[in-house]
DNA sequence: TAGAAAACGTA
DNA sequence: GTACGTTTTCTAG
């Protein structure tokens, strides 16, 4: 370096906080990999690299370095064991992005330095006096204050946000003091967030003006028996040697042994085809032009690069699906002290929630905007808050808000009630507000603003459930994760459900405040809004602070079991799917139903009536227990089998068994079964689910409520509407589509069978599927040695059967059952198939023994199913297990494809300019709500996306068939 | 009045 | 033989 050399010097890790918190909107990859403070920084790179000389600095630099802290612990530790002590842990969305801002760093071909047991602003003050002594000059791009006592003539500091140089000046104006006195100051004043303790009673004003005054600290302290203010002098000279301890902290160590020589900095050209990689990997697409531009390089020709960083980053970097924990293992995403690997963190959290005290009397409940804002300040500066909303129904669709939780600290917990009432209902069934609550448009004002900012980490326990709530007021959170869903792909298949009581018990050791217990039960339950405050408070409270520690527990063990990817790919992005599907809902025709009802109704009253006659006397028919009691008792038919209490079975299966051998009544008992069943569960049901405000019926989607990765649909299920009989088919022509519109039905065709064929890998299937064989026949006639042209349909429906029944995990007695042979000669199939095709019988050996030795099983997308009782000694138990294990990786693999069909269907519905509306799922089938004009458009994109769902994460060796329908309501369309 | 059992709708 | 949710009846409290 020589005379006229210019040096910028970039605080990294400063730079990554501020830009974190500062930047809004912070970005997030198609994947959910954060990436807000790593786009900034490279925005902010390129700018300096490119024109540095139109900036505040005004001139080029000829040497660069991105400068790092290596880690929490620094020589300053050993001097003062507290320095930095009060730090709390970064953002968990800010962990991923460290490893990637030094990735950036070297793809800007920019040195990236670091050293252990020192802080970026010692080797920073190390480069300036090397840079001064070498006759150059040196620009610091930061404008943290700790950094300004390196300011001279041949150094200065600039601010990238504000655009602003700070030289000698700037600092003589900020602080009172110039940049020589800057030391002093901090030993005088502290400085609270690096826990530098500094004289008490002494901030920066007194400490410039002491300073002024005397010179420097040692005169200061030598003189201190002169000052007059008595509580200012005493401290100064009870405090001198923490004046002193403190002067050593601040102080930055020029002398530094960087082992990277100055000329090494030297600024060298730009890598284009390596940085274009880079940001196209991280799908900044705007820089990625404007670099591509400038280097002359062909974005076309260069492919995104495979950006290695560490664990943290990796966990939930790029396409991980399959196999992740290899790499998530190895280095903890958050380092807590003496736990450096992330089962350790995992397992210190577990411990640490345990011995967690609850005390409802410090919750705090929020009455006025000036406490309200405070605790939003608190909870931005954790990054991380625990949230939930208190209304007053559990139909998200209706409910209206009551009141919100917050919890930014264990056991510090606020709810802010908005909307209780007191008084007796009058004839509106309104009472009055209570007195003291903050305005429901102000407190939403300010919520809005936490629960949009990028930056803050929302925890939600089912926060599918605030999410719409807060969608209603027009509120879209954010940045957010859900502790039961964390739960869910930890914990599948261990509890049968991941409820907030269940977890509380279960990781905190803790009993929550029952709801009944403030609301009360039955008839008499109060809605939310119509409990005291006090009562409210340590229930919601409660909540917010349970999820917060729960999430505190169960988050790193993301990381520690291999399971980010699951949890960020196939679980978290869905949310928000589903709460939109949820809120559009479906048209169903009122009076559809109502006809179908009468027209039930009446069938099933001429029915009775000769049922009754046939029995010779009047009983209640949907009782099976008078039921049994006529056709076996008193007309003693034969044949008659016993429930595992002791009653008589009148199963449809038992009825249609008599039925055959010519009994009436039976046959007549089956029918008037169906008929009350459609009409009591689906079109008497139906109409009381369309919700007034929309007009249409929103179903409920649980994400977590199955061992195998599939949805479960309620209030209405709207996933078991009829149509195997015609009776039942007609109740699917009461959904509708809206004027103007078509329902599009996709449905992927065996999907299962090809997951099957793919993971167990049999050749003679996957080729079936290839050539687009009819697979059924193609199996029986590889069993009973019929060609497939002119084959009898009996055949074909057994080996359907038995297909069925491997994906089952097929037993001789089920399969006897389902096609009503012998069981010795439902054996002799299983024999036969398995000789056919012993790809098979190893497949389901190998997920048994997989099954038995790790107590779960693995979708081809990681995700996991538990059988603990797979060793159960009781045979029953165990071969129950067993088949289970066998079903969870097919039916789960097909569930997460379709998930992942769900994720991407909305953008590349988006990026086509097409409406369509996704509407419901049912397993194996989207339902979509379409412009008449858009239906073969939309009907590719559909079929593209769940058809290419897999990939890349997975390349089926099976292609998926996806097969369309558009019509105006859901029987014509499927 | 809460919960289990039986039955039956779907993939 | 797998995975669910809803309805009605019946029972225990």
């Amino acid at each position: 370096m020589k005379k006229g050399d210019h040096l910028f010097l970039v605080d990294g890790s400063a730079y990554i906080f501020r830009a974190f918190h500062a930047l809004p909107p912070l970005t997030r990859k198609s994947d959910g990999l954060p990436v807000g403070a790593v786009s900034g920084f490279c925005n902010m790179l390129w700018k300096l690299l490119q024109d540095a000389r139109d900036t505040d600095v005004g001139v080029t630099p000829t040497h660069f370095a991105v400068i790092f802290d290596y880690s929490s612990k620094t020589f300053r530790n050993e001097l003062y064991p507290d320095y930095k002590a009060n730090r709390s842990e970064p953002p968990e969305d800010l962990v991923p992005q460290f490893g990637l801002i030094r990735e950036a760093t070297k793809a800007f071909n920019l040195p990236c330095i670091e050293m252990e047991g020192y802080e970026a602003d010692d080797i920073i003050a190390a480069y300036c006096r090397m840079a001064e002594e070498a006759g150059g000059e040196a620009t610091i791009i930061s404008s943290d204050k700790d950094l300004m006592q390196l300011v001279t003539d041949h150094v200065s500091m600039y601010d990238t946000m504000k655009d602003r140089q700070i030289g000698r000046e700037e600092v003589l104006e900020k602080f009172g003091v110039g940049p020589e006195k800057m030391i002093d100051l901090q030993a005088l004043a502290g400085d609270s967030t690096d826990n530098i303790p500094g004289v008490p009673g002494i901030g920066p004003k007194t400490a410039a003006q002491l300073l002024d005054e005397y010179g420097d600290l040692d005169t200061l302290l030598e003189r201190a028996s002169e000052i007059k203010q008595n509580k200012r002098r005493e401290n100064l000279i009870e405090f001198a040697d923490q004046a002193r301890l403190s002067r050593q902290l601040v102080t930055l160590k020029a002398d530094t042994p960087v082992d990277i020589p100055l000329d090494a900095l030297a600024l060298e050209a730009q890598d284009g085809p390596k940085l274009v990689a880079f940001l196209k990997a991280m799908e900044f697409s705007s820089l990625t032009r404007r670099v591509a531009e400038a280097t002359g390089t062909e974005i076309g020709e260069i492919d995104p690069a495979q950006v290695a960083v560490e664990a943290g980053a990796q966990a939930r970097g790029p396409d991980l699906d399959a196999g992740t924990a290899d790499g998530a293992n190895t280095v903890a995403g958050v380092i807590e002290d003496g736990v450096d690997t992330p089962r350790a963190l995992a397992e210190a959290r577990a411990t640490a929630a345990r011995s967690g005290a609850f005390d409802a009397d410090a919750y705090v409940c929020i009455r006025d905007l000036r406490t309200l804002d405070e605790w939003i300040d608190n909870a931005r500066a954790a990054g991380v808050v625990a949230f939930d909303t208190e209304t007053d129904s559990l139909d998200a669709m209706q409910a209206t808000l009551v009141g919100f939780s917050l919890s930014h600290a264990e056991g510090e917990a606020a709810y802010v009630p908005l909307a209780h009432r007191q008084g007796e209902d009058d004839l509106l069934g309104e009472g009055g507000l209570v007195d003291g609550q903050i305005g429901l448009d102000e407190a939403l004002s300010r919520l809005k603003a936490l629960l949009e900012d990028p930056s803050i980490l929302i925890v939600g326990q089912n926060i599918k459930y605030d999410l719409q709530v807060m969608a209603r007021h027009d509120i879209s959170i954010a940045a957010f994760d859900d502790t039961m869903l964390i739960s869910y792909a930890l914990d599948g298949g261990n509890n049968s459900h991941h409820g907030m009581d269940a977890l509380a018990e279960r990781w905190l050791g803790h009993t929550p405040i029952a709801y009944k217990d403030v609301a009360g039960t039955g008839k008499k339950a109060l809605t939310f809004d119509r409990v005291a405050l006090d009562a409210a408070t340590r229930y919601a409270a409660e909540d917010a602070d349970i999820t917060l520690r729960l999430w505190r527990v169960l988050k790193p063990r993301l990381v520690a079991e291999g399971l980010v990817s699951v949890y960020e790919r196939l679980e978290r992005p869905l949310i928000a799917v589903l709460a939109r599907m949820e809120r559009r809902g479906i048209s169903v025709d009122r009076q559809i139903l109502s006809r179908l009802s009468g027209e039930f109704a009446q069938k099933a009253a001429g029915i009775e009536a000769e049922i009754h006659e046939l029995a010779g006397e009047s009983f209640n028919i949907g009782s099976p227990k008078q039921l049994g009691e006529i056709l076996f008792g008193k007309m003693s038919l034969p044949g008659g089998s016993k429930t595992k209490t002791g009653q008589w079975s009148t199963s449809a299966q038992v009825l249609e068994d008599l039925a055959a051998e010519g009994h009436e009544l039976p046959r007549r008992i089956v029918d008037w079964r169906q008929l009350t069943k459609l009409k009591s569960t689906y079109t008497d049901a139906l109409p009381g689910f369309i919700n007034p405000q929309t007009g249409r019926v929103h179903t409920s989607y649980s994400l977590a409520s199955t061992s195998t990765g599939r949805l479960s649909s309620s209030d209405p299920n709207l996933q078991n509407i009829p149509i195997r009989t015609a009776e039942g088919r007609r109740i699917r022509t009461a959904f509708v589509a809206q004027k103007g519109h078509r329902l599009v039905s996709a449905d992927y065709s065996q999907i299962e069978l090809r997951v099957l064929a793919h993971m167990a890998d049999i050749g003679q299937l996957k080729q079936a599927f290839a050539d687009g064989m009819d697979i059924h026949a193609m199996t029986a006639s590889e069993m009973f040695g019929v060609p497939v042209e002119g084959m009898p349909a009996e055949v074909r429906r057994r080996a359907k059967a038995i297909n069925f029944g491997i994906i089952y995990g097929i037993s001789a007695f089920g399969l006897a059952n389902q096609l009503g042979i012998a069981r010795s000669e439902a054996g002799d199939y299983i024999k036969t198939y398995f000789e056919r095709f012993p790809g098979i019988r190893d497949y389901m050996d190998a997920t048994k023994a997989f099954a038995r030795e790790h107590g779960y099983v693995e979708t081809v997308f990681g995700r996991r199913a538990h059988y603990p009782d797979i060793k159960s000694s009781n045979p029953q138990v165990r071969s129950f297990n067993e088949r289970a294990a066998i079903n969870a990786p097919i039916q789960g693999s097909a569930a997460d494809i379709i998930r992942r069909a769900m994720i991407r269907i909305e953008d590349a519905l988006a990026t086509e300019k097409l409406a369509a509306q996704m509407l419901l799922q049912v397993h194996d089938e989207l339902i979509f709500e379409v412009p008449e004009g858009e239906v073969e458009a939309t009907i590719d994109v559909v079929r593209d996306v769940m058809e290419q769902a897999a990939m890349p994460a997975v390349a089926m060796s099976v292609p998926l068939q996806v097969d369309a329908n558009a019509a105006h309501n859901w029987d014509e369309a499927h």
